[in-house]
DNA sequence: CAGGATCCGGTGGGATACTG
DNA sequence: CAGTATCCCACCGGATCCTG
């Protein structure tokens, strides 16, 4: 690679998308967030995560299973009861989002402004 | 909040969703990375984002730009040149990007492992 | 060159009903 | 309780054609 180079990557295609790919979508994050402070149940997690409907919970928490980042326990009783877990490579994740978090409460207020601002210089745009 | 609350939020709701809204489509962070050593032009993205369509490119840019992370410069020659360059706001978070580039190079082989792991005792699913 | 305007298909995700 | 099975639709994104 050049030495000039200040990219982020340091392999051909952006290693980013790995990572967007497994918590870019609308629940995942919110799901692991739910985790943090140690096991919960399927009800408990759906309680925590509002709006989350029963069947993207299932969804995301297989893969989050699949994945490794989290580790699901069938108890055999009657009724079943389940529970989930940060497995460590998932809990590996929280200081990752304790900086997106951190970033977005940074530069909240610009981007509102820019925002705004672009809103009012371009009243005929539909991008939103 | 609980003393004993370790969670990733200050506040009551996730803030870690505002900027997978802004980052965690399929084409954000790649236009960006592709800004990061400079202004380019139009084509010069498209050409260094491999496989995105014009019209994403343009809609990523205005998106960018309404939100104050890219600046987009018009200069009146014939035919029309732009360009395009990250402002402050967007070049914050080229360190938020190396460490997500970095966790995922860092769990990727364990991902990998779990992942065929499940694929192979739960043959008959349809997660994927 | 840098886009705008359309058309269109795949899919992420919601609502609802049913089951071990 | 903890799911599974369907149905359905909005919308994200691709392809193509057109323009200042």
């Amino acid at each position: 690679m050049s030495p000039t180079h200040t990219g982020v990557t340091t392999t051909p295609r952006c290693r980013i998308r790995d990572i967007l790919d497994r918590i870019g979508d609308k629940w995942t994050v919110l799901v692991i967030v739910e985790l943090t402070d140690g096991p919960r149940r399927f009800r408990q997690i759906q309680h925590g995560v509002d709006g989350i409907s029963q069947r993207m919970l299932t969804l995301t928490l297989r893969r989050l299973e699949r994945d490794g980042l989290v580790q699901r326990t069938v108890y055999p009783t009657v009724p079943a009861q389940v529970d989930y877990r940060l497995t460590a490579t998932g809990a590996s994740l929280t200081d990752l989002l304790h900086d997106m978090a951190a970033w977005s409460r940074t530069h909240q207020h610009n981007i509102e402004t820019a925002r705004h601002h672009y809103d009012a210089t371009h009243p005929d745009s539909d991008i939103r």
